[in-house]
DNA sequence: TAGATTGTTAATCGATTAACAATC
DNA sequence: TAGATTGTTAATCGATTAACAATC
């Protein structure tokens, strides 16, 4: 269908913009819309979204614009939005808990199906409608539901072993919440990562260094 | 001392994991790396290392290479992870609450001084020490502790609000967890943004057009 | 001194922006 | 048809990598 090779990187993180905001548009009942006029509601140029979107096919009218539902239907269609991808989360710590309880999953092209902690103390307790299962169960579980997608909430220390684990029972990606850094071990492997200590460090410069920065 | 100005986004992201792997190899008595060591182990070239460090300054010794623990210290340095900025939660949700006991703020280069929620349910509900205060107090609370931060863990439509009132409060910078753009409308505020549906959307994707990409 | 490795300049690569011909 | 706006090619800009002289 379309070349999904050699899309850069930088395209591809800014298609969950792109599909928010044709969201926002819908709801507001705009029908159509101009690169131009998506530009000046995004603040990007009108040539990177015209750029970005011909990297999966030509989706415009000539002399119109864009059609702003299918627009973003062809979005959810080449990010995978409908093909809700099988996900378990390993640690159902504070954070583990927070994500499962915070996020609509089925939203975002996944469907959580597993919870799964070290800790008996929490065992069968009720997360977003699934029960903790102590991580014993892990292996029995994922070669019956072959997840796709394993969401990692564990302390860095205990992330190599269960990595290497759920990379031997087919895991395909990871989500990871961790500082265990996967791919220098394992760099074939779909990795995200959510650094958020990284995140507010670098939070943190920008402040210490904001008054230098006026010019 | 170092010309903050000019530094690229790019480096600047990149600070974060240099301290992190800094810190680790000093855990393991490494007392001197060379950029060429340090470059196979975060799998990175020792040229980008040695041309983000000279952003900041020169910290390495020609045939010797980089003490570690000095180096590690230039970081937090340039960071000011010392500075200990004063941070606000704004919205003591699932999220808001796994953020601030998941988070050692103090090895972030901030302080958390203040919790605040619309919900009366959990006022005086101690989280890492703190108590939730009703939101109706964020006012007298800033104009007394004058925080640098606020965290934004609350719903997208209540944001713009809030944002609005903290600016005037003279807040500087958000650490924003909602999917409110908040430089949309305020461009001179310094904003990062931790867009948890993004990045699962970004690995939804990348997961279902892996089969193409293998080449 | 000879060997190693930095700091820094130059070359390359990729991403963004501008321009415009095609076309609705 | 004339006007608008796309899709796409070309130009620019910035970031990464390579090379090497400086120097410990």
């Amino acid at each position: 269908m379309y070349k999904s090779n050699n899309i850069s990187n930088s395209v591809i993180r800014r298609l969950p913009r792109y599909y928010r905001f044709l969201g926002q548009l819908l709801k507001q009942n705009v029908t159509k819309i101009s690169s131009r006029e998506l530009s000046e509601r995004m603040r990007v140029t009108a040539s990177q979204i015209r750029q970005d979107l011909n990297c999966f096919g030509g989706f415009g009218q000539q002399g119109y614009g864009y059609n702003v539902e299918a627009l973003r239907d062809e979005i959810a269609k080449i990010i995978g939005i409908d093909k809700q991808l099988k996900a378990i989360l390993i640690g159902a710590g504070n954070l583990g808990r927070a994500i499962t309880m915070h996020l609509d999953f089925e939203k975002n092209g996944c469907k959580l199906i597993g919870i799964f902690d070290n800790n008996l103390a929490i065992e069968n307790l009720q997360i977003a409608n699934l029960p903790i299962s102590h991580i014993n169960n892990l292996k029995n579980f994922c070669l019956k539901e072959k997840p796709d997608i394993a969401i990692l909430c564990i302390p860095r220390d205990s992330a190599k072993e269960i990595v290497q684990n759920l990379i031997d029972l087919n895991v395909k990606a990871f989500w990871n919440f961790s500082h265990y850094d996967i791919n220098l071990e394992f760099d074939d492997i779909i990795v995200e990562n959510v650094h958020l200590s990284d995140s507010l460090l670098t939070l943190a410069y920008n402040v210490n260094n904001q008054i230098d920065r006026q010019d």
